[in-house]
RNA sequence: GCGGUUGUGGUGAAGCGGUUAACACUCCGGAUUGUGGCUCCGGCACGCAUGGGUUCGAUCCCCAUCAAUCGCCCCA
């Protein structure tokens, strides 16, 4: 047990940390051309704020959240997602005052307590945007363009867009209705999962594995028809934004998002491969939210994306960069003597910025010089006795073989202009 | 949280009631004493996830636990 991580957490090590870095990298540089700010909030938030933000009645807040009282009898929570935490510090230092249109982007660790497997662990780590202040369906399309684009800029093929509306306060309640009503004369023919659906989410229903296909599905009420005109004249803007910008989309009326506060657009983005858990990316706007936190009425818009997932993606295409890190010299030291002016070098060097390793076992010369191939070192500088005295290194080129014996000030340049 | 599958060394794996626990790679050491990558030689599980049980005997059977994985739920 003290040789095990916390189920379903996971080591990101030496050899992988490469591909993260790049991912991470990749983002920051999309998200500043589309003029988007990093911002890092806490790791744990009042455990109110998630329960306000998410919503009381979601899994995430029922079953999956980490929550624990400190010492000072607060009760606290694990982040189970990053938006409420955002609008949360929107509020706190007042990123209204400064700007019309706020726009954030983020990445860090979350953590629900779910049953994990591939792609579902209980910390994983999302990167995410958010653009508060704005209820022009212009940025629902520019958060929608913003997640496809970096998606599909990784190289990833076979991505699938799907967007919905799921209304807003005003017309989902009348919808909600329907559904409600129209279900529960079938409720005979539902599965145990939709009864249950039937109460707490029945836009949930509609996109059920089992009952998905049955015959009543094809005249359960629509979205459409409940719409308000406001909701719906965003919709047909934000697609007609999307078809603009030249992007592929499915509009999906039984896509649903598992958080409380979403508004209007609902979108994901899947990846069919990854199986069980194929939404690499999603989102939509949230325009009750920062009310609901205790804010004026502010519109906005975001979505998340796992980068556990978008990394599981990338591994399938092969598409995920080796590590190509390279030191420049390694040092191989013959004798105790040799062994301290070796290290004398290798110190100098990495003063002057270069790379440089040694073998610190006391091996042979040959395992020292077997360490410093494997090490992918360019070239071996091999001191000995006859070094010592005469203030001399053997530079070794390791690609092509050739050595030749320099004054131990000469040693950079030969590594550096060989 | 529910159902299924799996769990042998650093890695991939064979073995499936009584074997020195195969093989390959990696790793370590060596091939005449100051030199790598190729080749050759040698070494590396006292143990088969953990804990119980059945049996004369268990890596192989049973149970539990833990973990991974697939599907469901849900979500990124």
């Amino acid at each position: 047990m003290l040789t095990n991580a916390p189920r379903g957490t996971k080591d990101i090590l030496p050899d992988q940390i490469n591909a993260w870095q790049w991912l991470e990298n990749k983002i920051r540089e999309l998200c500043e051309i589309y003029g988007y700010e990093e911002i890092r909030t806490p790791t744990f938030e009042h455990t109110e704020l998630f329960r306000r933000g998410i919503g009381e009645g979601t899994d995430v807040v029922e079953k999956e959240m980490y929550t624990f009282t400190d010492r000072g009898d607060r009760s606290i929570t694990l982040r189970p997602e990053n938006t409420a935490s955002i609008v949360r510090a929107y509020l706190q230092n007042k990123l209204y005052a400064n700007a019309g249109l706020t726009k954030l982007f983020y990445i860090g660790s979350m953590f629900r307590y779910d049953r994990p497997q591939a792609g579902r662990l209980r910390e994983f780590h999302q990167f995410g945007v958010e653009a508060i202040g704005e209820k022009n369906p212009a940025v629902d399309a520019e958060i929608i363009l913003l997640a496809w684009e970096f998606l599909k800029s990784l190289g990833l093929n076979d991505l699938k867009l799907k967007i919905n509306t799921v209304g807003c306060p005003k017309c989902r309640p009348i919808y909600r209705r329907k559904l409600t009503e129209y279900f529960t004369e079938e409720a005979d023919e539902l599965c145990g999962d939709c009864r249950r659906r039937l109460e707490k989410n029945p836009l949930r229903i509609l996109d059920c594995k089992i009952d998905g296909s049955k015959d009543f599905m094809e005249d359960a009420p629509k979205i459409e028809t409940c719409l308000c005109d406001e909701c719906r004249e965003h919709f047909n803007d934000v697609k007609k934004f999307l078809t603009a910008a030249g992007v592929e989309f499915e509009v999906n009326p039984r896509l649903v998002r598992g958080l409380d506060y979403y508004t209007k657009t609902a979108f994901e983005i899947q990846y069919a491969p990854l199986g069980a858990q194929s939404a690499v990316a999603g989102g939509g706007r949230y325009d009750w939210l920062i009310r609901e936190i205790g804010g004026e009425d502010t519109p906005a818009v975001g979505f998340a994306a796992g980068l556990e997932r978008i990394l599981l993606a990338l591994e399938l295409q092969g598409l995920v960069p080796a590590s190509d890190k390279k030191i420049a010299a390694f040092m191989v030291a013959n004798g105790a003597a040799a062994e301290i002016y070796a290290f004398k070098i290798l110190s100098d060097l990495r003063r002057k910025n270069i790379s440089a390793a040694m073998d610190f076992g006391k091996k042979s010369m040959k395992a020292q010089m077997k360490a410093a191939s494997k090490s992918g070192a360019k070239f071996a500088l091999i001191v000995g006795e006859d070094e010592v005295a005469t203030s001399t290194v053997t530079v070794k080129n390791l690609e092509t073989s050739a050595q030749e014996k320099v004054p131990v000030e000469e040693v950079p340049e030969k590594i550096i202009c060989p």
